[in-house]
DNA sequence: GTAGACGTTTAGAATTTTCTGAACGATGTG
DNA sequence: CACATCGTTCAGAAAATTCTAAACGTCTAC
């Protein structure tokens, strides 16, 4: 088993001093790190989750919440933090060792589960939430509609028109990530063909056209 | 045609007053608008952008800077940032009127062709500055792990394997991005089974597996 | 009991992002 | 020319996010 020890460069200070092979490989895990953390950045997370989760991925062995302290140079409290909200997005798990006080943490690696999480919990809900509103929206401008007469109701029916492209868009959006969480396929040449035609029913009489998704039976393996 | 007027709401002072058509009018837009703020928040553009984009959206005509500072009751300096910037992504557009030193501007109503471009634009290049730092760093760990021994030459393989499951993540993601953009279709299915062998390599033999993506001419229309 | 190791919490510091308001240049009008 | 309108820019204000350092609680060992 490899050793635990982390490969931080030992301080290059010598000058002109051809690079270690350890120091070689610390660069390349550095860089590794920071694009992670760019990564984290980039979906909504912080930049320390990414660097935490990429040390995790890079040790052969769990590591302790000194040793990420250690190694990313950062405070213990902004490290508790981070890697317990890790731990709830399931990319890092704990594990315990006997008669050994310390936590030691290590990194989901199979990481299309840890990416399902994510968008089950994360984008999914966001989007069905967002998508909920919408539909209670429209269901009111029909009633608002029916009601009103006159520019208001035009209005209302303008606004019903607008909001129906994006509600399709966000149920589309909804059944894409179904797809991806529970291993479906997904057409996007229908959506594109769809999207279009459902942004110009402005112009055209009105289509009843829909976002669809390849059912996993029809799908060629 | 429709008057452009803005639909705000007549400052709701008289108390008990049931609430007047045009009230509701405009109260549901102004859900939608907030809607659309924190859809933009959350992928990574500013509450403003997606606010913006949502009264263009809800427009029949092209409104100008003044009016949208009017509705959002932002700065002038703020509302011309942030629509260039949606100007920029594709998602509005300018209209020049004769004779009118105004500018007007409109959203782009076909969302697919937005969303097209932002992918293309945003997340792929991101996606593939990393695969492609990701690739070099392999290569490095490749000429290292041959040129070193012992425990030097294992932990560089240790981090080539851990990199690859994450290689052809980032693969994946860069084809399903594609895909999304020309109008392919994708099968999750592989993707969810490959990464999770990848994932295993660890444990098991290594398996020279992919993610894959079903190409255009293989898909059910 | 005391002392030390360990993780969490938190007040407020530091940093980053977003926003405002005023100044400015450009354009048009009389 | 003076004056008004319109959009941009930018210095600094405001707000939000991220981070640190110290205090604290818990557990273990002696």
């Amino acid at each position: 088993m490899l050793d635990s020890r982390l490969y931080q460069s030992k301080s290059q200070s010598e000058v002109g001093e051809s690079p270690s092979t350890a120091n070689q490989l610390d660069e390349l895990a550095k860089e590794f790190i920071n694009n992670l953390g760019r990564v984290a950045d980039f979906f909504g997370f912080n930049r320390l989750m990414g660097q935490l989760y990429a040390v995790l991925f890079l040790s052969p062995d769990p590591l302790t919440l000194d040793d990420m302290v250690k190694r990313l140079d950062s405070s213990k409290g902004n490290v508790s933090i981070n890697i317990r909200n890790l731990e709830r997005w399931g990319l890092v798990r704990q594990i315990y060792k006997w008669a050994d006080r310390k936590n030691y943490y290590e990194a989901e690696t199979d990481i299309w589960k840890a990416i399902s999480g994510i968008l089950q919990e994360r984008e999914r809900k966001e989007n069905q939430q967002i998508l909920r509103s919408l539909s209670q929206s429209m269901k009111k401008l029909e009633e608002v509609g029916a009601a009103a007469s006159g520019e208001e109701a035009d209005v209302a029916n303008f606004y019903l028109k607008r909001m129906e492209v994006l509600r399709q868009l966000l149920q589309f959006g909804d059944q894409l990530l179904e797809m991806m969480v529970r291993g479906g396929a997904v057409d996007f040449a229908r959506a594109q063909q769809m999207a279009h035609t459902v942004a110009n029913a402005d112009k055209s009489p009105q289509v009843e056209a829909t976002f669809e998704v390849i059912d996993e039976e029809d799908t060629l393996n």
